[in-house]
DNA sequence: TATGAATGAGGCTTCATTCAT
DNA sequence: TATGAATGAAGCCTCATTCAT
């Protein structure tokens, strides 16, 4: 829960969400202001800091709230009885895909999080991350099919790689949505890139 | 040349480079403090704006000086006549590698320029980038062999795995340094987990 | 309204708008220090910055509030049904003294706008002056009786020369006061002056 | 005599007294930097400071420097002889027309110090101003002829009211040329103009 | 729960002036 | 005579945070 209050409207935490959501992404920690966010969500400073001790503690407290959120809609469209680590792959970067398309500022400000420089926030970030299992790799991951790999390979490195090139293309995608709206990216024309690079790498790694 | 004069005493030069480069490696542009950098380069605030006529102008003039100073480095030590890819990478890490050890604040610095968000510097930042051609990468791998890829393989998608691995190596050694001191890590660690990948990619890309 | 605020100590309010006054009239735009304002009003930096959004936003409410409040005094006692040219001169200026007696800061302040010479209000300055109807002259002046005037003679010019010959008065008088206090000036003698000068004209471009 | 020394590149002075005068004109002595002083004069800053004293002490000097140039050139064309005091003010602003489009910048200069507001030189202005005998009016309409004023009336403050008149008219000359340039405006339509107020002022004053 | 007035430290930058050379 | 490096106080403004209401 967001909030440390229960008695708080819905809809002003969600304009305070929001407002928090936007300013951080589009400023990072240092240049936020809590004057923005609070111009943007409509209430008072004081209130802002009722709810939260500290601009850190917004700042922290929204990172949770919004990786706990991302978590559920993965898992309530991930299908868990997938074995093959591309297929599992393909299906975590629509995923995302879909969900960029759904919450923008949202993806954005995990985003910016991860590039986050200010030391205020990056050692909390930092302890928060590995505390989060929900949307963790390790969990996606977990069970893929290990048999599918080349004689002799080095599976784990591989597996490394793997993970390294659709970092790759989809750093490449974020890339795209500043020179063009996302909508006008088709999911099918990310779809049939991915598919290229499971392609190449199934020919490398798969027996 | 970083500074507009030439009259300047060199140990003074020196201290302010090394004070800006370490204060804005340690908090990226916008946290960064003008008064920490004079406080610890030991000059007045008047004397760093004489010399820069903002903050924004040191942090660009600084990325320049230290991106050229970089790119010679590498230029004396490259084997221009290296045409395989993998040697190239394995050069590129390594000469990375060092130069992290001898000027390890120079690095921070331009690692944090690639993660900028500061919309006050990130254009100009990547105008300067495409500006410079001394360390880059096109420069670099212009010239390799490509025959030496597997017939029916997609050259172009496989050397993008290729980078993308060595970029996750890199990062990852990099966040190595943040529990450890850099003098810790031997070269030839190093090198031989490049080599474990450079075989793999070896195995699944090359003839 | 000067302020955004309604709720602000009305007391406070006035501590700020005297100390802001004060500080311009004496020293003009430029020179004036938002540091002396807020040491003068016994008010802190920031909420100085907290009502008016920069030093020019508190320069540029000040003239409009200030020109409102001179405006408002003037009507008050102005006795609208005058025709006659010089009487409605004798009016105005007596007006001005005693408000000048009354709020010397204020008038001192409203001169000194006139004599600004900094560019960066000199043009917001005439535009808020054209806007302002209150006071103008025009507006004082729109209904006088031409007739009088003796035939044959450029009124306009006429009336030119009257309105200089008063501002030329006025200056006069304003310079007194850098010497001697206003309490020391007698209204009666300041009228004697405007009669002999009203005699002067109305023999020269009276019938 | 402007500078302290007499060992002086005259080239090198005119460039110093043309720099300050148009830097000072354009943004009076407050704001005024003495750094676009010496850029625009092309020397350095320590020999600004050999050569004046203090900012305050450049101003001054310019001051008086300017006034003594410029009462020179209105005595070598004045018609001494002239004792019309008509006759000697449209002398007076005929040649104030002309040295404005000889020396703009030497004008604006004199006319912004009468505009000035800050403290620090103004008191000091007032003083020079003072012994200043050559420019003064005082001078210039010491012999004028008043036996051709109307019986009855109070020459001194005709005297007066013509002088005003007068005052207004070049400010409005002056409030011209920011709208348009200098060379624009006809010197016989500046005439034309002051003999209509001439003949206005005459047939009320003179017998 | 909610407001926004109030604080003061700290941000970047400009400036007149000095001084070693 | 001439340079420009060096200083540090002062300039305007922003900010997270507190507190009385």
């Amino acid at each position: 829960m967001l909030f440390k209050s229960l008695n708080i409207d819905p809809e002003k935490e969600n304009r305070i969400v929001n407002a928090a959501t936007k300013i951080f992404a589009e400023n990072g920690y240092q240049k936020a202001s809590t004057n923005d966010i609070v111009k943007v969500a409509e209430i008072s400073k004081g209130l802002l800091f009722h709810y939260f001790k500290s601009k850190k503690d917004l700042y922290l407290s929204l990172f949770h709230h919004l990786t706990d959120l991302l978590a559920q809609e993965i898992y309530n469209v991930f299908d868990w009885k997938e074995r093959d680590i591309f297929m599992t792959i393909r299906q975590v970067t629509l995923i995302k895909f879909e969900l960029f398309k759904k919450y923008p500022e949202m993806i954005n400000f995990l985003i910016s999080v991860n590039n986050e420089e200010s030391l205020v926030v990056k050692e909390d970030i930092n302890q928060l991350k590995e505390k989060l299992t929900g949307i963790s790799f390790n969990n996606l991951f977990s069970d893929i099919d290990l048999s599918k790999f080349k004689e002799g390979i080095d599976v784990a490195k591989a597996i490394e790689v793997i993970f390294w090139t659709f970092e790759g293309v989809a750093t490449r995608q974020q890339a795209k949505t500043k020179t063009m709206s996302v909508d006008q990216i088709a999911a099918n024309e990310v779809l049939s890139e991915i598919d290229s690079y499971i392609e190449l790498l199934k020919n490398s790694f798969y027996k």
